[in-house]
DNA sequence: TTGAGAGGTGTTCTCGGTAACATGTGCTTC
DNA sequence: GAAGCACATGTTACCGAGAACACCTCTCAA
C-alpha cells in the first residue's frame, strides 16, 4: 500500500540499500545514481516508515508526557515547553491524560513501554505511582518527574518551591491581619498537596497561630471545578467562619470562589482566597486571583532537557532535582488595593 | 536489553509462537503451558513490543492531533475531547502544536506519515495547508478537520457555525445602539477569519451600515496576546474611533482588551468588546467578557468518532461536515448590565 | 481399522529498513 | 605490475512480532 524502499529501489534501478544510502546522505552515491533515486522517490512520493526505522535503531524519537488534565492552564503550559523544547531536538511529543486516576496512568504508562518511546515526563496522579514507575525503570525507559515529587523514589525532578510559595502566600494573609485562614488541599499523596500544607502551617506558625484541623480541607481535584467548590461549602458550613482561604491550585480555587459568590458572599469581602498557578487570559482579562504564579513552560522545558541528559548516556550523572521559586501576584481576591483599578472602572 | 518473546519463550521452555498465542489470548494453547508461560512473562515483566506488532498488523493505534496552539483553551478542550474519545476506543494521540507556522506544520505532517500514524485530525494552520494534506491524502492517511476549512479541499470537517456565530455577536452590539463597529480578524488564509467576517458584514448590513474597511484589521494570532493588541493599538489611532470592536478569537481579544485599557480607555465604557470561543476559568473567576462560546470538547470527539469510521474502513462513505452552533453568552465586555452583580460587589 | 478433525506446538517467512559484510571497479603508488 | 585504497553498489541477516503452514497426538465415528 504505502510505499517502500523496495518501489523506489525497483523504479530507479538500484538496490534498496542504496535507496537507503540516499535518504540518510550516507557515504559513497555517486552524484547520477543519487539524482535517479532522488527522481523516483519525487515520483512515488516515498516517505521512510519510522517504525521499521526504529525497529532497528531502537530510537523512536517518542517522548511522552503524562499530565493528571490537559485542559488546566498550568500544565498546558507544562506541555507547551515540553513539545518545543523536544521538537528542537528533534522528539516527537505524545501526550497523556491520566485524568488523576491510578488506572487510567498505570496503562498509558504500559503503552509507553510497548510503544517504545524513548522517554517519558511525568506529572504523577501522587505517590501511588511508584510502583507504576519502577515499572518504567525495569524497562528501562528514562523519566523525570515535573511538579510533584514521589515518596520513596529517587529520580529526576523538576517542581516549585510548594513549600515557600504556600508559606509566602499565607504570610500576604496574615500581613494583612487575617488569622482564621483555611487551607482547601487536595490528595494527600499529591507531594505538592503536602509541601503546600507545610508552608501554610509554617506561615501560620510564624504569627503564632496553632493550624486548627477543622479549616483544612481536602478537595478532589478533577478538571472541572466542582471539587474546589464542595471543599469550600463545606468550610462555609463552620459556626466560625474562616476570614480567607489558601487554595493548592488554580482549579480548585475556581471552584471555591465560585461556592463563596453561591453562597451569598463576597469575595474577598467575605472571604479573602489565595492559591497557587496562574491563569494568564483571567489575568489578563480581569486582573482578580492572588496567585504565587509558577513559570510552568520552564518546568516543561527543563524536564525535557533533564531527559534528554538521560536518554543521552551519561548514565552516571546523579539524581538532579530543580526547585524553581514562583511569584506572589497581588490582585483583589486577597483584599489589598492593588489593581483595583479595573474593577473601579467596570461599573 | 528490553525484553522479548525470545526470552520468554527461552524461560518457559516454549517456542516464540507460543508465546505469542498466550500474549494474544489465541487459540490452542495447553493449560499447562499457558500458565508456564504466564509465569515467566511476570518473572520478567515482559511487555510486547508495539513497533513490531505495527510492524505486521499494519496498525499503529496512533492518532495524531494537530492544533496551531495548545495553550488556547478552545484547542486545549478540542484536544481533550479528542484525547478522551480516541482512548476509549483504543487509540493513542501525539499532539502536534504547529504554532500557526507552515513549514513546522509540513514537517508534523510528513513526521506523522512516516510514523504510520492511523489517522489525523487537524485545525489547519490556513488554505496553504491544502498542499500538505494531499500529501496525507496520497499516502493514505485518514484525515479529518476541525475547527477551519480548507478552500478547494474536499474532506470531513467538524467545525463551528462561524457565519451565524458572528452575525449574532456583531447583531447583539448593533442591538446596544453601536454603528461604528470595526472586526479584530487573523490571517486571509484561515476560514473561520472569513466566514466570521461575512457574519460581520452581514450583521452590519442588517441594520444598514456599509462595512467600513479602515475599521477592518488583520492581528498576526500567535499564542501570546500580541497580535490582537497591535491590532487595537492601530484602532485606537483612528481619528474616529469605533465605539465597539468585534476580535475574532479569545487570545486576541484578550490582547485587544489590554490595548484598550493601556490606552487607557476602558471596556465597555469606551469600546465596547465582543469575540468568539469562551474562556472557562476565567468566565467563573470574574465573569467579563461577551462571548460566542462553541463546544470545544465536542469538535475533539465529534472529529474523532468521523475519523475512526473512516479508518475502519467504510469507504464508500461521503464527505461528512458538521456544523455546530455556539452560544452566545453576554457580559460586561460588551456593555449590557448582565452579570454586574459580582463586579458591583467587588468594590 | 482407518481417517477425519480437534488440540497443541514448532518453523518459516514477512513487515520496512539498515548494519555489516562482500564485491567490484578504477586510480594511485612504489 | 601488484598492492592498496577510495569509491560504488549489492547481499545477507536481523530488529520483534505474528500469519501461514507444517506436523505431531489423541479421540471418536464409520
Amino acid at each position: 500500500m504505502r510505499v517502500t524502499v523496495h518501489e523506489v529501489a525497483k523504479l530507479a534501478g538500484v538496490s534498496a540499500m542504496t535507496v537507503s544510502r540516499v535518504v540518510n546522505r550516507a557515504a559513497y552515491v555517486s552524484p547520477a545514481t543519487r539524482q535517479r533515486v532522488e527522481a523516483a522517490i519525487a515520483e512515488l512520493g516515498y516517505v521512510p516508515n519510522g517504525l521499521a526505522r526504529a525497529m532497528t535503531s531502537r530510537k523512536t524519537g517518542a517522548l511522552s508526557v503524562v499530565v493528571p488534565d490537559v485542559t488546566n492552564p498550568f500544565f498546558t503550559h507544562v506541555l507547551h515547553g515540553a513539545e518545543k523544547t523536544a521538537r528542537q531536538a528533534g522528539y516527537r511529543v505524545t501526550i497523556c491524560s491520566s485524568e488523576a486516576d491510578e488506572e487510567l496512568e498505570r496503562q498509558y504508562l504500559s503503552d509507553i513501554i510497548s510503544n517504545q518511546a524513548d522517554g517519558v515526563i511525568i506529572a504523577p496522579v501522587g505517590d501511588s505511582s511508584r510502583a507504576r514507575l519502577q515499572v518504567l525503570r525495569r524497562n528501562n525507559v528514562p523519566f523525570v518527574l515535573v511538579d510533584r515529587s514521589v515518596a520513596g523514589l529517587e529520580c529526576d525532578l523538576v517542581q516549585g518551591d510548594s513549600v515557600g510559595g504556600a508559606r509566602t502566600l499565607v504570610s500576604h494573609l496574615t500581613s494583612l491581619g487575617h488569622r482564621r485562614i483555611a487551607m482547601i488541599s487536595e490528595d494527600e499523596g499529591v507531594s505538592t498537596a503536602r509541601d503546600r500544607q507545610r508552608g501554610y502551617e509554617d506561615a501560620l506558625h510564624d504569627v503564632g497561630v496553632q493550624a486548627d484541623p477543622k479549616l483544612f480541607v481536602r478537595a478532589t481535584v478533577t478538571e472541572d471545578f466542582e471539587g474546589g467548590a464542595r471543599a469550600m461549602r463545606q468550610l462555609l458550613t463552620l459556626k466560625e467562619r474562616p476570614t480567607a482561604v489558601f487554595v493548592v491550585n488554580n482549579m480548585a480555587a475556581v471552584g471555591a470562589i465560585r461556592a463563596i459568590r453561591e453562597g451569598g458572599l463576597e469575595v474577598p469581602g467575605d472571604i479573602a482566597v489565595v492559591a497557587f498557578d496562574d491563569v494568564a487570559h483571567a489575568a489578563v482579562l480581569s486582573p482578580f486571583l492572588t496567585v504565587m504564579a509558577q513559570p510552568a513552560d520552564m518546568f516543561g522545558m527543563l524536564a525535557v532537557q533533564l531527559l534528554l541528559e538521560r536518554i543521552t548516556g551519561r548514565d552516571e550523572a546523579r539524581r538532579r532535582i530543580v526547585v524553581l521559586p514562583g511569584d506572589l501576584i497581588v490582585r483583589a481576591s486577597s483584599g489589598t488595593r492593588v489593581n483595583t483599578k479595573e474593577s473601579r472602572r467596570r461599573r
